[in-house]
DNA sequence: CTCCTCTGCTATTTCGTAATAGCAACGTAT
DNA sequence: ATACGTTGCTATTACGAAATAGCAGAGGAG
């Protein structure tokens, strides 16, 4: 038996013909407009039999096309998804996302064709929309160049952000974590543990998810009346010597922006012959490792990846199905706080 | 400034009416048909700035109703993709499809919204197949209740699905990973390192890819002329009896079908003070520790998930743009042999 | 001056579904 | 007998893109 290839499904004019009706009259006892048609049990009953004889299937396309909607949401991810780092970090959203979509009865539609050479994606490419197959779109990542959401809002395209983003003279919806309520609380923490000098190690670009935690820090600092300390910016500061610098000047610890700095601060601190948390404390502000999959368990600041992808859903769907009414046009959630694993109090050396 | 709301998506119409020509012009210039219609450079150039300003994009409804293509590949998951256990299982899949989607300039579908309240995905719900959103799918997982297979492929809609399968009096293209070979591959070499009674512990559902490595298993016995073992299925028959029982038989290896298996086998031991590999060895054939989230490190066979997606897109794309070309309807991937971390030689006690 | 060819498009139809408008036949009321 | 309502449908159109058929005007040949 060889396999099929694709042949001319059945349509309502064929079923139409069989029960010897209009096509009209199979729309609506398809769509159980039977009754408003005032079409009698027995013609509907004829119709049934013929539906079920012929195996009809409603075409979507055709349904769509008259409909509007195409019951699509769009996934958008400005970076590439596979790089490691990367994967872990957005594939917590995508759970998230997935899980909305399934209640809300959308499907997905993971724009990847996009993509560029150097694993940039962007909207627009030879100036075509290509989002405009989805209903609605979700935008996962961060990119510099931001007139791609510029015009896309100029449009009126329906899209939720991930993750707040400010572009100037541009109004969108999106959905955040509250970074710097959060980082307020990890600092406040580390103070409350007896620390008076915490540094800050932070990354190069500075998007808002950033500035946020930053603000954070400083807003902590200084409502405990602790002087502003240097920030740290960009890996290639982050060297063994820094540390001891840092440790001589009486820091006892270090609130780290990503992951892999808290990473960095192990190597040194081993080292040194020194133990997390006992002689340094090491806070996380942005990791994978509370995520399901193991490995390291720094004390790393929550961020609600789940939550934010379903929220992000929730907020287009609701769009799409009732455009007119008003609602907020973003969402802030809580991050959880910070496990112990790598915070202790303050020791000796310091006080 | 206030959040524009959804203005109608620009058509063909629109754009021609911009650009002063019909709605037929724009579409010729649109597919690459300009020569063809003999327009001049002139006219190109002018619809394709209305183009560009509108920021049009083809309606793929409308596109697919007239049997063009969409440029979408569709994702069907049998199961939910939530549950953690399959969740990191199937991800791997999805990146290879995904990488390979990238690759190949089309989008994903993922198909969520068919999901019932058991968790359980179909394809024809209320009779109506999606799937014909998507110019063509991959199946992923797998599914008791066949039949939706059946009328896919009677359909003749182009599908792939990644894992053998057979359906009776049904032909399908199909990527699969060679688990005969690799399972008696792994027992060959327990069998090589001495061991002489190897316990064989099976899930409950004998799906293909299951019933495969038992026949691996049981061709390697065979060609060693070791005795065909009874082989344990089903986790409610494994306990600490069966366990103690095995040790008492010779038993001295034992291949787990699944990482859970493993990982109770791995309790008996404990209970029992003896450590693996020393004592016992085990291997497992199907697990994600291999994958890029650490974890346990059982010597576990390398199922090539990342290839096996690749190959399924790759596969669905060739059939998609030349339905005509003979080809294999399938393909067999090989898996990568387990490392030696729960693998020993067997102790002097066995031999 | 007429016929023909070439250019550069336009007009029309098609795909399958859904919604709206409306018609023919029959019965009922006046 | 005429007007009117009800029943049971059919006819038509719209949705957006694409394919096919073909037409108007310019220019050249005879």
């Amino acid at each position: 038996m060889a396999i099929k290839s694709r042949q001319q499904a059945p349509t309502q004019s064929d079923v139409a013909r069989r029960a010897g009706v209009s096509q009209g009259t199979v729309s609506a006892v398809i769509n159980g407009r039977a009754t408003a048609h005032r079409i009698p049990e027995e013609t509907v009953r004829r119709v049934r039999e013929a539906v079920r004889d012929l195996g009809y299937v409603a075409n979507p396309a055709a349904r769509s096309l008259r409909g509007k909607r195409n019951k699509l949401l769009g996934v958008h991810t400005f970076e590439s998804v596979f790089p490691i780092s990367q994967r872990d970090f957005f594939h917590e959203f995508l759970i998230g996302i997935e899980e909305q979509a399934v209640l809300d009865g959308y499907d997905l539609v993971l724009f990847t064709s996009t993509e560029e050479p150097n694993g940039k994606r962007r909207i627009y490419r030879d100036g075509v929309n290509r989002l405009n197959v989805a209903d609605g779109s979700v935008l996962l990542g961060f990119t510099h160049d931001s007139s791609d959401i510029a015009k896309l809002a100029d449009e009126g395209y329906p899209f939720v952000h991930v993750g707040r983003r400010e572009v100037p003279g541009v109004e969108f919806r999106w959905v955040g974590a509250d970074y710097t309520t959060a980082t307020r609380d990890v600092v406040d923490r580390l103070i409350a543990l007896g620390h008076r000098r915490i540094g800050y190690v932070g990354l190069d670009g500075r998007m808002e998810a950033l500035i946020d935690r930053e603000q954070g820090y400083r807003a902590s600092c200084q409502a405990a009346g602790l002087p502003a300390l240097p920030v740290l910016m960009g890996a290639q500061h982050l060297s063994v010597d820094w540390f001891d610098h840092a440790l001589a000047s009486g820091m006892t610890a270090f609130v780290a922006e990503d992951e892999s700095y808290a990473a960095r601060l192990g190597e040194f601190a081993r080292e040194r012959g020194m133990t997390i948390p006992d002689d340094v404390s090491v806070v996380v502000l942005r990791g994978t490792s509370d995520g399901p999959h193991p490995g390291r368990s720094w004390s790393s600041m929550g961020i609600p990846r789940n939550e934010m992808g379903r929220a992000a859903v929730r907020m287009l769907v609701e769009i799409l199905e009732d455009p007119q009414a008003t609602r907020d046009d973003h969402l802030l959630l809580p991050c959880t706080p910070p496990g112990e694993s790598t915070m202790a109090p303050a020791t000796g050396r310091s006080a």
